[in-house]
DNA sequence: ACCGAAACCTGACAATTGTCATATTTTTAA
DNA sequence: TTAAAAATATGACAATTGTCAGGTTTCGGT
């Protein structure tokens, strides 16, 4: 089994920030998983006793809301620690993290985290700044949920998707998720997401090939973006 | 001047994890300052070079869309620190600081913050604790959004004016919002809240008086964000 | 290759929400 | 106190979005 001191992936994470022994602890203790596409990794009010770091896969995290749907609050890939804010607060998830391409995690236990954060500062200021940078963007999900159309938030998510999980040589999109997955990624109806996801392919500003996706014309999704 | 150490405020905060000797050094440098409602204690785009300690009023933290409307991402009341993801994350402020009542804070340099947490492991693990919180709330404030009504919203913003903030002897709430700020808060246009409160009035949910509201029936209101 | 399930699609309509225009009331500041 | 400015209010209408009801297509497993 690989070690994790001799894991690339922690370049990616907080975990770069730990020494030598510390790594060597966690790795003595870790467990790798794998996930296949669909599997919880874990869900919403689970308590969770440690943290799982991604080494392949895509998961998305999400939150069932009183109405009965889910709202995707981010998806995650590699290098991706998955639980950390419910293990630093010590509180059950309030996330689910579900697989949406088959997975290859690695589950550190609770404890050498929490050790090492009480006494490696380095490694508590590089997870306080990871947690900056996710409440930074969840305010900027809050500012483009509330202010534009829906639209607007699906242009978006094709940009992002390109952005973060990018394209095969033909140009499709690496990560496409289901119409309902999209939906409960921009906050909106199902039929609303076809519906437009229709309108871009008619305008040519998008093209399907099955069930892959290729963007055709980014200066025109950007227009839509800027809502002219 | 009086002395961070003997301060009450700090109970409510982070600082509380400091010791003795750090707190004397951020006593020596800090600032006291005020602020008169409408004044912006820092603005989105700000580089801080410090945080702000608030011991009395409130401020709405708000993010400018494209669409140039505010979107009230908090209110930070007494106990409350701002600024801190901002210099955490050595980034410019992603929000503004307005003051929504007279405030009285306290400026803390930047230096006597990052030494501490990078010296001090329990003080960097209470301020992770806090934005663990603030990522927590971030994401029902996401859910919220996308899949409530604007009525549902409004109503959930009473209980939280009210849980939040209190009543006085005569039962109206002691935070009131322009209907402006209201909207800005739940992400609506303020024709819209102000028919919504109108609907409450009517209703006998709320009664308002001069530009104070008090709250008249909370099973109604909670029925009201039950969505029934 | 085939079957059943899931995903995708479309139309028709209703509900929600936003926009614009215009009063009225309240607050603020000179 | 009084005029100007800001906040509140309401109507009429348009735009956006959701819901329901029916389809078709695609996909995974046997």
């Amino acid at each position: 089994m690989s070690r994790c001191e001799n894991c690339i992936i922690r370049q990616f994470n907080s975990l770069r920030a730990m020494s030598k022994e510390e790594l060597k602890k966690v790795s003595d203790t870790k467990v790798s998983k794998t996930f296949k596409k669909g599997d919880a990794i874990f869900e919403e009010g689970d308590r969770l006793d440690g943290v799982f770091c991604v080494r392949d896969g895509v998961s998305k995290l999400s939150k069932l809301s009183s109405n009965g749907k889910d709202q995707i609050i981010k998806l995650a890939s590699k290098g991706e620690i998955l639980g950390q804010r419910s293990v630093i607060a010590e509180e059950s998830a309030n996330l689910s993290a579900i697989a949406i391409k088959d997975m290859d995690v690695c589950f550190i236990p609770k404890e050498s985290i929490l050790h090492t954060l009480n006494t490696n500062p380095n490694f508590a200021v590089e997870v306080l700044r990871h947690m900056a940078k996710d409440l930074r963007d969840a305010d900027d999900v809050i500012v483009n949920i509330s202010q534009k159309t829906v639209k607007q938030r699906i242009a978006e998510a094709f940009i992002y998707l390109k952005d973060n999980f990018g394209e095969d040589e033909l140009g499709f999109l690496n990560l496409s998720l289901t119409r309902e997955d999209m939906s409960n990624v921009v906050g909106t109806a199902t039929e609303s997401t076809i519906r437009i996801i229709s309108e871009f392919k008619k305008k040519g500003i998008i093209e399907t090939s099955g069930k892959k996706i290729r963007i055709l014309n980014i200066p025109k999704l950007e227009t839509v973006i800027s809502g002219l």
